[in-house]
DNA sequence: AATGAATGAGGATTCATTCAT
DNA sequence: GATGAATGAATCCTCATTCAT
């Protein structure tokens, strides 16, 4: 029954296949079977469209960050202030969308992938430069000199939190996660105009 | 020509084997065999010490959050006041000995294990415990109500900020990650008496 | 816009295709799929006119045997007495037409698919029956009760010829190969009326 | 049950079980599995010995050419003038050892893998020169500047021979083989001192 | 204590072939 | 006629693990 123009289609049921898979098992330790099995298809079709499991999962995380992106888009969209904005940017982190188990996992996971793969490990560059950026564009305004640090220590202490969600317990707690670091941006811009 | 007490070389010979081998591979998908070959012995004995693959991964990650502990520890006993403790728990985090290129990538790996395996996953709740406890224990001092907060955001700062260096090119920079925890601390502990 | 008349040009595309790519590839092991798109169609075509990988081969082998008859024939046409009938048939062996990279590559392997493929087999026996024959019968003219043992000795130095070529660096050469079994030939042609 | 030395022993097994399973089959398209368990053990075990199957099949060549060379030299050692030593030679390429069955038709598909294996390539250019190499050291005392010719010429035709045995039914005829070539010798050598 | 020998189980990948459109 | 879609069946190779010595 192959309809035309399966490939698309076909390729997303794959990429959220690995998403959940790899979260799933916590893993990159998962088989191609595994996967294509749980987007109802032939491993032999996976690797149909994607030529090996390397290039599944670097769509996967691909994926992951343009989701991450657009949540980011999305949330900077209706912002006016750089404060707004700020924590428009620090939210959309912890966005429904994002931060849910697999994707913490899957998120993991791909750091680790980012040790052995070369892409993988642009992407993730790609990820840190552009929060970064994004980051220091508003706090210039708020803190001044400070802006650079400050975006450092936020950029990390999202990565931070995210890599602590994935060892919790049960669903990961978004509000809590918020809070860490809206403490820390509060903290930060006190006493600010 | 079998030395006596040769057990307690052996297994920590491939404690350091597996520490450096994850580390320089950047991933757990490492062979006992290749794990073995460092060691200095064949794979056969490295079962025989350790009896699975599993275990010989816990022993490391046992070892290294033992390394961990002897840092801190050390760092507290000369430190006489709650900053200069707070600040000693901050500097053993990012020591010569802990915060090294394949420690740092042998964590981030034992992160992922901890997904999947019961035992790492109780030995880093432990780890994140026990540092919180003891940040909060000074920071009560300093910070007050504010105590519990922080130390949740010193923990996952610390985490963030290892996590990142797993992604740097070339060797970790202690002092980077050491200013951005630190300013944070400055900011948090601003006014404080 | 299915163009009539399309099968016999499809059937001789694959077969041009098919020699093309076992001869640069200097083995049988060559997917179906290569042979279709050297060809210009899918694979899936290529089944539908040739139903097995199989069938291709022994087409594209009836094509080789049949371009030699057809070069021998050729090549009989004008030659008026025995010897230069025998020249001609040897000559013909070498010709432009059959003595190409491909063709001789090809020609070995169908060698070895004739081990194991009964008509492959029958196609080869049939080519080796009707040069021996051709050339049993001119000999008998000049060479008398040695015709057989000639015929015999000719034939297997040319196929050792073909194998050979097979094993060279560079464009085969006709001029060399021709040579070696010429002078075979003439040898045993000498002191004869 | 493992015992001490046992590799040199598996590895002759399995040259022994590639050489008869790819003669039976009449193609290099075998399986390790099946190589492995003609030799008696598991196909882990050969790759385990071999490193992977293109090497297991040039072990099984060299052995064949070394077989070959074995017989040649035996030949020479009780051959005393250049004309039994000529016999010996073309002898030696039909003895019992070599022209078989299953090593008449490995013979052909090594032939076969020269064309897309380098050290496979190399093996049989070395064969054949070192062949050459004696047929004309011999033939120069016998037929002087005919030598460089016949050499050639014997050695295409020895081949020829070869490659035409493998297409025969039954046991190769080891008689009709070496009268081919020897009717040949014969005449180039008629008159000769 | 130490290791070479050995293997079962599994996994990525390939490919001939089929089928609905 | 023509093809994209789809897969079952293989096959090479790896590896943790066991065992006899």
């Amino acid at each position: 029954m192959p309809k035309l123009g399966a490939e698309p289609i076909r390729r997303a049921a794959l990429v959220k296949a690995t998403i959940e898979t790899v979260g799933e098992a916590g893993s990159l330790e998962v088989t191609v079977a595994q996967i294509a099995r749980r987007a109802g298809m032939s491993s032999a079709l996976a690797h149909h469209y994607f030529g090996s499991k390397e290039q599944i999962f670097l769509a996967a995380m691909r994926s992951i960050l343009t989701l991450y992106g657009a949540e980011v888009r999305g949330a900077l969209a209706t912002a006016q202030d750089p404060e707004s904005r700020l924590r428009a940017i620090v939210a959309a982190s912890f966005a429904a969308g994002s931060f849910r188990r697999e994707t913490i996992s899957a998120w993991l996971n791909f750091y680790v992938l980012a040790q052995t793969n070369a892409e993988a490990h642009r992407l993730l560059r790609v990820y840190q430069r552009r929060l970064r950026s994004n980051l220091r564009h508003d706090l210039r305004v708020l803190v001044g000199p400070r802006a650079e640090a400050v975006a450092r220590g936020l950029g990390a202490m999202i990565d931070g939190v995210y890599i602590r969600a994935a060892l919790a317990d049960g669903a990961p707690d978004r509000r809590y996660a918020l809070d860490i670091v809206t403490e820390y941006l509060d903290r930060e811009l006190e006493g600010t105009p």
